[in-house]
DNA sequence: TTTT
DNA sequence: TTTT
């Protein structure tokens, strides 16, 4: 009870978004995000960089899929969530995944051409015109 | 274009939560919360508090005037916000303000007796039945 | 490059910490840590709880045994890494951890008897007496 | 007792740092940092900028004095404090400051050209190399 | 006072 | 598999 489950992240896309589209018309999106992080080793600049499996749902997917491609630099905001599936040899896996409640394109310009921001950046400073970012029966967010 | 603004905070309330009603039925709550760090001085253990105004609208307001008590420890996510007013002597002044996307009751099992999570902890992990937290229409999230 | 790898929880321990000591010296300790979150489905509340395996590193893994046991709530900052092993049939296999940079104790007043906070949190206020999480050298923060 | 007073924002700078040197060899930078959002009001988008006072002291300072100037985006971490301070007429007010703990270029590669990663993201992913943002005795980290 |  |  009474748990924060929370991932912030700033990386780069590895690939384009997959998206699929499940029973009952629900959307996912997915793709790999590395965050690079740089240090020093006797002297050295090391550059290390880690891998995560961003996973995004219904409106937060489509969104994705249409603006974000590999290459582009996001800031991510999320939850943490583990889960198991048989692979082909049907031994058990996990994998963690981030399941994405938001993100907002960072970065140059030129990335900025048709762009958006989304999921809860997009709530209203005023009280008049809430914006559900997981609503997918209306008009995208902008 | 492309920012982020956000704010976590986990600490005890200075005061009950203070609600009002706008002209057009919005509801605003307001408190103090209190953030406290110790850490040491020549082998002494200060503590040092930082008293944060904390404003909820909409939804938010009427869970957290529901929930929240003086005395209550709760991590609440947000962001800032600096506003400028008058005061009595019509001198500008400004403050500036968390405030709440979020909030989770911490603490004591007894405090959960009648609690929730709020905001968008409440977002499904199926993709059945998301509530929106800033939903004034309908039923609370709990 | 620029890159952003964080992480934020707030759950209870679900088993003491294990603590290791490496060669060279070095402290490591792990637990697993549940992070719970609560949602309407159906009018039902549903309870969904996440375990992640959380690492701590040299000062910090000394702290944690000292002052963290099963049940405690805790808060955790950190940042992801997904690392592989082979298990004892030498099949390659990945396990993604949080690996701690900070961490503080919630909850009842009973709890921090002999409690600290940790972690970053231990940085001055003043500029006068930094602490280093990370140094095992010397004192505990506290 | 046991609180967490986080702030994370992206955003611009408003200026270039502003460095003082205090008594004591202390230094501390300070500048505004403007943090946006767009959303859809009737139909158009409006943008709302929300200025925040960046502070950073000792090594943060210097690295930002050397890194940081007007236009540029970065990631910052740190933590919300209010202090009060008498302006010429001696009238006591008060303001809300960011003080960085961490901060991070975000952007265009040649905003890259002399560039580090600071504070806690430059904290070893071995156990052998850590260099303390704070400290000031010695070489900057990169 | 930034940026898109 | 990204980016600098």
């Amino acid at each position: 009870m009474s748990g924060i489950n929370k991932v912030i992240l700033v990386g780069h896309l590895g690939k384009d978004p997959e998206v699929r589209h499940l029973d009952g018309g629900v959307t996912v999106a997915s793709f790999p995000l590395a965050t690079s992080e740089t240090y020093n080793k006797d002297g050295k600049r090391i550059e290390q960089t880690e891998w995560h499996n961003i996973v995004l749902w219904r409106g937060l997917a489509e969104v994705a899929s249409k603006y974000l491609q590999k290459g582009k630099l996001v800031y991510i905001e999320g939850k943490l969530r583990t889960r198991s599936f048989e692979d082909k040899e049907r031994v058990k896996k996990y994998v963690t995944e981030v399941v994405a409640e938001n993100f907002t394109i960072l970065g140059r310009k030129s990335d900025f051409e048709q762009t958006p921001s989304t999921g809860e950046n997009s709530t209203p400073k005023s009280e008049s015109d809430y914006i559900d970012p997981n609503d997918t029966s209306g008009d995208l967010p902008f």
